[in-house]
DNA sequence: TTAAAGCTTCCAGTCACTGGAAGGTCAAGA
DNA sequence: TCTTGACCTTCCAGTGACTGGAAGCTTTAA
């Protein structure tokens, strides 16, 4: 198939499908005319970098997903591992932007924001508040 | 002062603190010798820069904030709005994260995580659980 | 026949830096 | 005086994961 049809079938832009071809992701043949001819096993391969990537795995963690989803014998413990240091990973982005909020929230509620110039939130910008 | 000393001071590396003057963030004056030679106003920019990119601020809000910190007139409504707006990335960000984390761990719960073959994590990333 | 849609490659831009090379300047010590 | 090393300069390239656009093929439908 053509590389709009994998596009919709495995619902990743067309740029992109050739940015993962690039990258070594995927290899599809190539027709007489020189276009992508992709086939089954291709788009599987779309479509399980589709899903790993919405999953916020990185380029490099779906290669390594990739390489164990074909190897009939790996060991599951390895693709939970990766999963689990993914959680970790997502937990301490959550607590930093936790915090991160907690401040800016501090910050806002200390602005009574209307027409005047006094602003506590620039005043913290600029190191000048009670901290 | 030099710029390592602006470094020190303004908690920013050496290379940060040139891509800022590239960008127009700052304009420090040069010394005879073509050193950058940096003012006590220049060290405010500095570090209300290092401060707001550090609560999550881009580069194009904190010029905005900059311009509205330099501005003795501005009403500090139009600061709290780019605040708030920050706090609404932020929670929509976490949320965000949050339902990344639950699909994560359901899949992660449901991996016996052994030395044998079978893998819902995996099963999962190419589409054919139950879903 | 022709126009539009779809395909190709290649180059450049995004964001916010960061690393490294090649070279100039300055202060301290032998 | 010389040298060493720290510090400074510019310029170029790379990061991650695409995305946009130009120029030019091929295919398909009217």
């Amino acid at each position: 198939m053509n590389i709009g049809t994998a596009s919709e079938q495995s619902q990743l832009p067309v740029k992109t499908i050739r940015y993962y071809e690039d990258i070594g992701l995927v290899r599809p043949l190539r027709s007489d005319n020189g276009y992508r001819d992709f086939s089954e096993t291709d788009l599987q391969r779309l479509k399980f970098l589709q899903r790993s990537r919405s999953l916020g795995f990185s380029i490099e963690e779906c290669r390594e997903l990739l390489s164990l989803y074909e190897d009939g014998d790996r060991a599951s413990a390895d693709v939970k591992a990766i999963t689990q240091s993914k959680i970790r990973e997502v937990d301490r982005k959550i607590s930093e932007l936790q915090s991160l909020k907690k401040v800016l929230t501090t910050l806002s509620d200390a602005c009574h924001g209307d027409d005047r110039p006094t602003c506590p939130i620039i005043d913290d910008l600029a190191g000048e508040a009670d901290r």
